[in-house]
DNA sequence: CTTGACCTTGTCGTGACGTCAAGGTTTCTA
DNA sequence: TAGAAACCTTGACGTCACGACAAGGTCAAG
């Protein structure tokens, strides 16, 4: 036999039976006068079983072992690893279609927000907030949009910040449309801080009500938050507040500090 | 923030990042004088946003497409997409696990062929032909040991022979103990041919034997069998001739002509 | 004599980074 | 104040199982 048909009673490229010669998986046969590599029916076996082993997922590493091995338990490992390889997989793939599906069911809706693909819960309180937002007069406040874009954020990293205060902030605000309204307003006042200076009397006011705004469980979930630094200038807390104009990051730091009084 | 804070905050690795400025997926960040990439608070969102993406399963290409997109509709139909790949991932999976649950059972009963991971039909076949083997005197006759190894590569290859005969042939073989006795008897007779010369009286009296033991109905299967040439000199047969000493290989070739005049 | 189907070796590409290497910078600690 | 530890920079190679291409040589049929 040529190459062509050993690898066609395999099933497989010819590329394929020189890729195996190459690793070593393989040996290479012997050659006519013209170069040709010659098989004989050895190889043929061979190769059918190695492509066996290769089509239940083993990496050609893995067959070499097997093939290797004086076989009988080697094999019987191997295929146990991987078994439970590849229930790791379909647990991992059941996952993420499981979220997929609740995204695909908010695409539907027309409920899958701008920001991207987040949970459940932030894709409700985004929905609550363009409901919010429509009931209103004028535009919405560029702070809405910008604590939205946080918020999605902070979901998403890895920062202490997702352990708990931020699902219990967004649990409060999604299903209570006063409070979103109250909430509305402040973003409202915040955008008007947006050329003001920090020694605004409406930057203290501004502060206030936001903590006032937030619900007493979530302060009380916020233990720890007196070793966040509002004055960290490099790091991330420095570009949160280098997004927002001087008088708005004043307003958040001053908050920030009620919340470290109150907490303490 | 510098690389290693931004990639922190994502969950992601430095490396990562620069991955992501390399194919174009993030812009590059303005440099700090030593030279150092500074991030501002938008690429945190960006690569926040990213990382879902490629969490859920998409390419880096799909992201890009998503992010570059007027997004709404583009975002649903990736990840429609995305979610009948993964289904059809979970179908290979589940296919390949139901597989080696038959291996790994074969495995516990000791019944695993050395000569690899087969159907379990042959599997029983191979563990028939062994026990047939064990009540005998004598060792196993080469012959036999030949002839599992060109079922298993007949039954692992992409010819027409896999089609329809084999099966019944082994399952005719594998359920029929007396059978099987009269197939070893007719191993150990084409063992005798070893030495043999290919005008040897022994050589016709084992092909019509050969015949005579085939089932009509596996006769009956191998339609187009006329189309086989036995004298073939270079290709897959040639080789499976050669691998027999020349009586041995005459008594087979008659034997198949043989079947192709009953067919006829 | 050409056409087409084979074969040869060698090299690059794939995807999403990990892992050195060989340096420069900043920050913490003794 | 020195030195170590922990950052940062670019660049290049490795991963895995081949696919695709280049640039040829070989062989049988029309």
């Amino acid at each position: 036999m040529r190459i062509g048909e050993l690898a066609a009673v395999a099933g497989v490229t010819s590329r394929t039976v020189r890729h195996y010669h190459r690793v070593g998986l393989l040996p290479e046969p012997i050659r006519r006068s013209n170069g040709y590599r010659q098989y004989d029916l050895r190889a043929a076996v061979e190769l059918v079983r190695i492509r066996r082993l290769t089509e239940l997922g083993l990496s050609l590493d893995e067959v070499a072992d097997v093939l290797a091995d004086d076989e009988g338990r080697e094999l019987h490992e191997v295929l146990a690893a991987l078994d439970a390889d590849l229930e790791r997989q379909q647990e991992s793939i059941r996952l993420r279609r499981e979220r997929l599906a609740g995204l695909l069911e908010q695409a539907r809706d027309g409920t899958l927000p701008a920001e991207g693909p987040v949970s459940a819960e932030l894709a409700e309180l985004f929905g609550a907030m363009a409901r919010t937002s429509s009931e209103r007069p004028g535009p919405e406040p560029a702070m809405a949009a910008k604590e939205r874009e946080l918020f999605a954020l902070l979901e998403g990293s890895s920062t202490d910040a997702s352990g708990g205060w931020l699902a219990g902030l967004v649990g409060s605000l999604g299903s209570d449309p006063e409070a979103l309204h109250r909430a509305y307003d402040l973003y409202t006042r915040m955008d008007e801080l947006a050329g003001a200076g920090t020694d605004d009397p409406r930057v203290a006011e501004v502060a206030g009500a936001v903590v006032e705004l937030m619900p007493q469980d979530v302060i009380d979930s916020m233990a720890g938050v007196e070793e966040f630094d509002v004055d960290e200038g490099d790091g991330f807390v420095g570009a949160y507040f280098a997004d927002l104009a001087p008088a708005q990051a004043e307003a958040v730091r001053q908050a920030i500090r009620l919340v470290q009084e109150r907490v303490r």
